[in-house]
This record gives structure tokens, sequence and C-alpha cells, in this order.
DNA sequence: AATGAATGAGAATTCATTCAT
DNA sequence: AATGAATGAATTCTCATTCAT
């Protein structure tokens, strides 16, 4: 089946209503999980008609993979920006700190969507897809961290892309699901696990 | 909408029947995902009419549900059988050892299928039921534990619980994603990640 | 794509259900071409829910093959139903003009049906379909054929099989769509141009 | 509805466009059938907007009608131009091979669009536009067999100008679908069909 | 004139659920 | 208790047609 979309629409209208679908698709899955999101409910929540949808998307599918997408470059734009803020003299636990936040900013939120996403990743042939944000985020969480090899181990590029926003999220999850919610908490332990992890 | 099984057979034919269509829906779904899990389906798959799976589970959340339970009764089952072959001497990194090989046990298969259980974890009511799967985690957790609160911090149990499995799991996924994977590595790293985060 | 029916129904009331979508399919094409002709209207005319309609038919086109079958089925039964009539000392005019009226039969009626099975053997691989029947219809035709050697060239069964057939069909068709139609006439004529084509 | 063309160009770029969508058409039918044809196809593969096939077509109906009228006019066509080319003085025989061969033209080729065009032409009412092709083909088809009436039964032009092209396709097609196809046999045999049906 | 994005009715197909047997 | 045919609302997707640019 072909999952790439149907134009890549560079300007304009079109670019418009090809973000609100993926923004109306997002909304559906954060609010309801999987088992409500289907297409009419995304062409009517992003205020196009069905068949406007499928001018951009040949099918549901289609629609997750760039909805996956806009995930994983949401979370290189985000740890980008981070990176872009620290201090070239930063110690250690200030760097990996401003990681923790970049990664939770995703995360906190949404757990119904990024659960989501996490079983489409695995079902859909996005392993390409995948492997380039890895790669992009990798080298940048390398790069970072390059400057503490005396405090840390090696730093496996593609590992590290994956293991420390999941590591976060792990931490994150486990004291943002206490009752009450402790997120404050939630950062610094997040910290700690990576800290503990990397050295 | 009623999600508790229609009945709790302990023993015979019908606990035989109700397994095989748990077994059969985990198996569909580690198979090709949420968006392949339906009613008939998974009648078919566990060899039982239509009709008869709707004499045990209400409806298709309801057998869900069951399957959220059947999950976490079975990582609590393998977390118990861990707990009981460890000498009570052990040092830290071999109880840790221990744990992570008993978590690693349910999450090193089946992608899909743990993706799916996180996903209608979050969207099903089922807070109570994983409370109490928590709890009871957690409480044999912190157990094995209390040896070493000189070691390590203190050890809330339900955090535990949490935290300890997605560490896990975090760390496992991202050796075994590798190409190629490397599992046996992803136990070391899993170890010190927990060891790290517990310090 | 399958093509083959989900079910073969041999009885009761299945075999009923799946008659009455064949003749409903059957109904709408030869009244309003294969334009109408659609899962959902056939369905309705038939009396039965949609859903049945997909549980003897995997989807559209395997109804069209079925409903081909049936026509070729139909055709070979009225061949055999007017070989089992011919005098076994009949002359060959006798003999060609029984085959004639056994095709005229199926052609007389319901143009927009011939028609469109006729494309639609053209467009389905149904090559086996209709040379299984064209086999059987040949031996047919040959065998009736096989006292006449004298009077006409070799018969390729095959060949008769298909020519005989489509030669009625084309002088009935000329003479059936004159206005006003002369069917009389056509019978005649389709006696001389088959006794003409095999001298 | 209205089935005319929205306009006749008879030349320029506007006659071009109007060839280009009709031979688009006339292709997607001979290739993948009834079933495929479609007005967004046939735009795209003529190359031009789907806003311009309606310009020159009021509605997809149209288009058929004006795809039949194309058939029709090139069948007369040929059959005029092999006419033409008939000497005078010519036998019975030579004139019949010189026709049939105008009729194998048109229908060696492109089963799927011949089918398709049979049965659009029952199912629309162009029967005003077949009566005038028929008229015309019927009239030279009578002229030219007039010298032979003491060789061959009277002829009523319309039922000659409907009949012998299908008793050639009918010859044709049987011959043409043995495997492996017989064509050269196929216009003897159609020579045959036709002397036989005509004496 | 030409374009092609947009529309939405409608067609194909699925699947949760019921119920007669 | 078990069966599985039947249902039909819901879902995916198509395609004839319009209309703003």
């Amino acid at each position: 089946m072909v999952l790439s979309p149907r134009k890549l629409p560079k300007q304009g209208r079109a670019r418009a209503t090809c973000d609100a679908i993926l923004e109306a698709a997002a909304h559906i899955i954060a609010r309801s999980g999987l088992a409500a999101f289907n297409t009419n409910a995304v062409a009517e929540r992003a205020g196009v008609s069905i068949g406007s949808l499928y001018q951009y998307f040949p099918n549901k599918d289609a629609l997750m993979v760039a909805l996956i997408q806009r995930q994983q470059q949401g979370q290189l734009d985000t740890l980008m920006a981070a990176a872009a803020t620290i201090d070239p003299a930063a110690d250690l636990q200030t760097v990996v700190r401003a990681l923790v936040r970049a990664a939770m900013q995703h995360h906190r939120t949404d757990d119904l969507l990024a659960t989501a996403i996490d079983h489409e990743e695995a079902r859909l042939p996005v392993d390409d897809l995948i492997g380039h944000y890895l790669d992009q985020g990798g080298m940048l969480v390398a790069a970072l961290l390059a400057n503490f090899q005396d405090q840390i181990g090696p730093v496996e590029p593609q590992v590290a892309a994956r293991t420390l926003p999941a590591l976060v999220r792990a931490v994150t999850d486990a004291w943002a699901n206490l009752t009450p919610p402790q997120l404050d908490t939630a950062e610094d332990e997040a910290v700690k696990a990576v800290l503990g992890y990397l050295r």
C-alpha cells in the first residue's frame, strides 16, 4: 500500500488544509484514542470535506504515517531548540536537564497520543523514517555530550536517541500518574535517571 | 458500559474457552496490531463461535480489559517467581538483575502487543485494576530493595512499580531495535540504568 | 484479489440467499446496465442485508464472477437439455435448429446483461472458468455433429463452442433490433448462417 | 440528461484537446475496462485538467456517447476506404474478403473496448446515432453486393450492416482466443461464414 | 479558456453484536 | 451452552461535478 502523502503542498491554502487535518487527527487520538480515530471524524474536526482529506492522504495509514513524521519532526525541533539555548560552558547536569525538559515537553501531555504513536510505529513500515530522526537526534545528543567523555561512558548516538526520551518518559509517567500528580518531582527524577544511566 | 467479564470460570471447559479467546486476542494484536483486532477474527482464531465469545465477554472493550488484566497478572507472576528465586543474601546488583530479567521477559517480545496494551490502558477506565497490580508489584519490589536502604534512596512502591519496568523497556527497546539487535548488551545496560536511577 | 465465493452453500436458507443475490444482480444489470450495478442495490433487491451479501461474496468482482459462472452453467444446461431432446435420426438442419433455439433462449432477452457479461469476462481473470464451459459445450456440439461429417467440414470443439452461439447472437441481434423486431425471421436466418458456416 | 457534446470544434487546439480526451477514454477502457473508466483518470491521461474535460463534455455519459460515435465513424471510414479499393470487376469472394478485413481491423484488437461499447450502446439512448451509421454502412454494403444478386439472397441493408460485422467478430473471436491464437485461419473462416450466410 | 482544489453523495466493505436454532 | 447466519450502522474510500482563481 502507498503510504506517502499524495501531494506535498508547499504553500498557501493547501498547506493549511494539510496541517488542519494532521492537527485534527492528533487531537482526536489525544482525546479519545485510536478507537475513535477515523477519517470522517478527522475531516469534520479539521473543517474540510472527506474528499479533501483523501486528496492529501491516499488512505488512513498514510495519514497516520504523516502524523508520526510530524511528531518526530516536532521532537527533533524541540531538541534542536533546547540545544541552541545551552551554554557551551554548562556542566553535565545542566545539559542533561535541558534535554530532559525538551523530552518532557512532548510526553507530559497526551499520553493517549504518545502511546498511539508508539503502537503505530511498531505496526507500520516506518523504519526508515524513524531511523532518519534517530540519526539526527542521536548526533545532536552525542555532540552535546561529547564534552563530558570523562564523566560518562561512550555514547552510541542511535541508542542514546532512543533511550534518553524513553527513560524520561518512563520516569515522567510514573510520577505523573500518581494521585496527585507530581510533575515537579518528575523532572528531578528524570534527570537522576539519565545521569545514572550515562555514568 | 459493562467492562467486566460475564463469567469468571475457574475451571473446566469454560475456563479453557476463555483462555483460548484471550490467547487468540493477544496473538492477533501481537501479529498485526490493534487495527486488525476484531471480535470475529479473535473468535475464529480461538476456534470458537462468535456467539461463544460474547457469552464470556459482553463487548469488545471487556475483552480488552481482560487482556490487560491477564498481562498485568502475568507480569506480577513473573516478578513473584523471580523474587522467589533470589538468594536472601544476594547483593543489590544481583537483585536488580533478577528484576530486570523478569521485566525483559515481558517486553523483549511482542512490541506490538505491549504498545497496544499501553494505549488501551490509557483509553479504558482501568485505573483501579492497574492500581491494584502496581500496589502488589510495588510492595514486592520495595521489600526486595529494603535491605539496601544504605545504597539507594527511598523507594516509593507505586513509583518503583511503574518506573522500573518502563526503564527496562526503554533500554531494551533501544538495543533490541538496532541492526543487528544486541539483546545481551540490553540486559547489562538495563541493569546499569536501574542501578543508576536507584542510587 | 480473491474472487471465489466465501461459502459454497449446499443447502437450505444459505443456498436460497446466495441465489437471491445472484438473481438480483442479474436483474439490475439486465434492467439498468453495469453503471447501476452496485452491491447495495443488489442486496436491497435481493431482500438481504448488505452484510449478508459480503458473507457469500468477498467483493463485488467475486459476485460478478459468480454471475458469469451462473450464466455459463445456464447456457450449458440449456444446451444439454436441447441435446437430450434431439432425435438420433434427425437430419443436420433439424439438429442445427435445435442448437440455434437453445442459443437464442439466452440471447434474445437481456441484451444489457449479455453485453455486460461479455465485457466482464474480458476484464476479469476467468479464462479457466470459460475454458471449462467451452470444453463441455464444445464436446457436446461436436458429438451432435459427428454424424454429419460428410456434409460439413471438421469441427474443432472449442472453436465451435465459441462460434456457434456468437453467430446465432449476431444474426438474432440484427433481426431483433429492427423496428419492428422480427424474431421469427431471426431463427431461420440464424439456422442459415450456422449451416452456411459449417458447410 | 444532455448527452451531446458541449462544442463540436472542427479545428485548432480545441479539436486536439477533444481528441486527446476521447483517445484517453478509449485507452483506459481498452486497458482496464469500464470499471476503471472515470473522468478524473481520463483527464489525467489526456493531459488536461478535469475542468477542461467538462468544458467539452457536460457529463460522463456524454463522453461515452462521443466515444461510441467516434467508434462508429471509424468503422464507417474503414469500410468506405475498403470499398474504394475494390475492383469493380472483382468476384463475390474477393469483395467479401475485403469487407471481412475491414471489419477485422476494428475487432481483432481491444476486446475490452469493443465489449464496453456494445454494452454502453445498449444502455444509452443512442438508437438514432446507431441507426444513422447502420444506414450508411448498410447502403454501402448493399451497393457492393448488388452485382451478385444471382449468387446471393436479397440483402436488407440494415440487417446486413449489423450482421456482417458481428459474424466476422464471432468467428474472429473464436479463433483469436484459442491458445495459440490463429488469426490467419480467422480471416478465412470469417469469409466462409459470411459467404455461407449470404448464399 | 483553463486550472485543479474542493465538495459530498454514494459506493464498497467491515465488524460489533444479536438471536433463532 | 454453543453455533454461526444475519444484521446494519459505521467506516473507508471514490469519483462526478462545481467553482473560485
